[in-house]
DNA sequence: ATCATTTCTGGACATTTGTCCAGTATCCTC
DNA sequence: GAGGATACTGGACAAATGTCCAGAAATGAT
């Protein structure tokens, strides 16, 4: 779990915190298409993505549908179900081997009452992934499938490097027909 | 701000945690079409509707696009800009007469910090939100303009009831010539 | 390197949704 | 309760996007 060390230490965590911390997570191995979180079932843990590239999809009248992607050093969980423990309404897998460092949601909990800064910093990591997951909402409801494509290609072309093109399509809330058609008037 | 001084008795708050809560609001009437929050400058505000019916949107193209909307009893933000102080994304107006209860951002961090109970009153408040916009995302790459009408019909019909059809189609992201031919099909 | 598998492209056609608009219906004001 | 403004419906046509599919390209296994 370098990366998720490296992380806190960087936000200010040091000694005995940051051990309380890095205890408090496990690391799991990841091969190609394992699955992370099940849709229907509640989400344990809230992860970090030490490498790989993790997926999240929902069945939509048996087509596969990509919600979200993660890549290395950026934080994977299925929010809602890990928040609320609810049934997840996503699964969760890699599309590459990989390794996450996860969470547990007690061990969560025993942290933010038990480590001191911890509780903003979770407060932080909330305010974060609310921005994200707004900002994501708000480009689906003002911008058309081809204005996502554009967006993407400006702001994470590394992203765009990293997903095949099927995922990318059903991410950007079109069809791989569509998605073609897209990259063909750009050219 | 009677709604939100009963709000907070409901969880749990007394004496001088809520003195000190409600003095840290201020509560604003707004006249039919008065802003809450322009789309470009900074959300000041973190609200509680007390009456009223509020709309989220944005102009594309010259048209307006409803991106949200609150009513009585519930908080009231245009989350992303108040939580990392950047432009907002969406206006926010009063469709009716209203009255909104108003916490800037540094009145709330005072509370997080000095009221005892306060910080895990705003993590479930975060993660609350988080549950909504998540949920909220998900049925805009999940479901079809017209399932959202179907599902708006059968969970929250009150709520059909107060909206506009206008405002309702640009919510479930069409057009009210497409939600007036959906409703027609329904018939 | 070769073959099999998977992914990507793009044609032809179908469906969905949007645009434009005119006719009603509803609501508000005096 | 009359007149004007605003909101809602639905026809005709246009544009955007999907479905189905076959061939080309890329990738992976032996």
């Amino acid at each position: 779990m370098e990366k998720l060390k490296k992380y806190f230490e960087d936000i200010g965590f040091t000694g005995e915190a940051l051990e309380k911390i890095l205890e408090s997570v496990i690391l799991i191995e990841f091969k190609k298409n394992d699955f992370v979180v099940e849709e229907g079932k509640v989400a344990k843990y809230f992860g970090f993505v030490e490498s790989g590239l993790f997926q999240y999809f929902v069945m939509v009248d048996g087509v596969e549908k990509t919600t979200y992607m993660n890549i290395e050093g950026t934080f994977l969980a299925s929010v809602l179900s890990f928040v609320s423990q609810k049934p997840a309404l996503e699964s969760i897998r890699a599309l590459t081997d990989g390794k996450l460092s996860l969470i547990s949601r007690s061990n969560l909990k025993k942290l933010v009452t038990e480590v001191p800064g911890f509780k903003d910093f979770y407060i932080a990591l909330l305010e974060h992934t609310i921005c994200g997951i707004d900002a994501s909402r708000h480009d689906l409801i003002v911008l058309t499938g081809e204005e996502r494509y554009a967006k993407m290609l400006k702001e994470e072309p590394h992203l765009l490097q990293q997903i095949p093109l099927q995922y990318l399509a059903s991410m950007l809330g079109v069809t791989p027909r569509h998605l073609s058609r897209i990259r063909g008037q750009v050219r």
